[in-house]
DNA sequence: ATTATCTATAGATCTATAGATAATGC
DNA sequence: ATTATCTATAGATCTATAGATAATGC
């Protein structure tokens, strides 16, 4: 059939060198991130993305089977981009009573630094066909996972009160929540607050709140 | 020229007779929510507003002068129906200490009954022209001064510790995000954790962190 | 006359493909 | 031969308007 997958993700070409795929998606993942940002996805016509990529509309073709497509590779690069700006601001971090904490801090400062990209896949995630939207929520899931992993440990070491599971759930996902917060309401935030105070302040609010002995 | 403003919107109708404006309008509004919420903003033609409307295209101009136009018409009734339905519910409720909770605990629930329309706006109003989409984004600052009204209340009760200008108005911000993320993040919250247990656990984090004398 | 409504369509897209061309390797 | 790329375009939209028609009031 000349159909070939590329990676794990399921997105069809017609180009057989993976090599190649994978440099060519890289091209057009970042002329698409773009392009989206400044004008959405539906505003961009796919020819477009091919000349900002530097090849044809029917060299496009080839890499991917269809718009949509394009719109997955832009949000699955994002979230990579995003998992792996916290994996690394994490692993500078030391080991300590503050861990939660200052992971927090890491995680707003990997979405100030995105919150492009962040209020992209706000907008868009709901144009996906189905089966991409679920990929693409799993990888959410996989992110809050970490905080859920932090959180427990904090409360292993009694640094947090005891919790039920499904609270650990829901404090790790308004954890998420806060740091889109401050991508996705910049345009309020932005003159009200330096980045610095709304990590304080979220820090306190969603940590100290729950932690043993303070106030 | 023939061109008239309705209400004080800015969006310009052919029709003069201005009672009737207002009802295709609240038709048209009813049919293009539906439509949207089902299908996005972008994937929805003017021709099938104008049918589920029960009214021809060509009609469809009569009352406004571009999609976008309907676009806004949407996001603005929206709003107005987040709006007043905090006012009823905050209506209901008895003044006392626990004022700002049980407004938090009202809020929520209007979010919930209105998710649906909560993840449109969070969709599309990127896609607004500039003008309009400050007066949206102006109606949102406006309901969450509601919550600033109450915080100061509670303070100047002593239920809440004192707290300063920018922190009121950012903890106002996050109760509103507590709201609409009960609507963005249903796909993960609603396996996980029922509504009341929702309402406890973000009023817990809310609230309680910030008052005096509790944990 | 004036107002509201409808039908038909101009005009401008935009996605995706077919088929030609160039480059690479046997 | 095979692979990658490009050009040209089919075919399917979709928005917005022009101009005809019907209804209402002087």
């Amino acid at each position: 059939m000349g159909q070939r997958r590329s990676g794990d993700d399921g997105v069809i070409s017609q180009v057989k060198n993976q090599e190649l795929v994978r440099t060519r998606r890289r091209q057009l993942v970042d002329a698409a991130v773009r392009l989206f940002i400044e004008k959405g996805f539906h505003r961009t016509p796919t020819r477009q993305i091919a000349e900002a990529a530097g090849f044809s509309i029917g060299s496009l073709y080839e890499y991917v089977s269809s718009k949509d497509d394009v719109l997955f590779l832009v949000c699955d690069a994002i979230h990579d981009e995003i998992e792996s700006g916290m994996q690394a601001a994490m692993a500078r971090e030391k080991e300590g009573v503050s861990c939660l904490s200052s992971s927090i801090d890491a995680y707003i400062r990997v979405c100030d630094a995105m919150s492009d990209h962040l209020q992209l896949i706000y907008q868009e995630t709901k144009s996906l066909p189905k089966k991409w939207r679920r990929h693409v929520l799993e990888k959410e899931v996989k992110i809050t996972e970490i905080f859920v992993g932090l959180i427990k440990k904090e409360v292993a070491h009694s640094a947090l009160l005891p919790m039920e599971e499904a609270d650990v759930k829901l404090l790790a996902h308004t954890i998420m929540v806060a740091g889109h917060m401050w991508a996705f309401r910049r345009w309020f935030l932005k003159d009200h607050c330096s980045l610095d105070a709304y990590i304080r302040f979220q820090t306190r609010l969603l940590v100290t709140g729950f932690s043993i002995g303070t106030i």
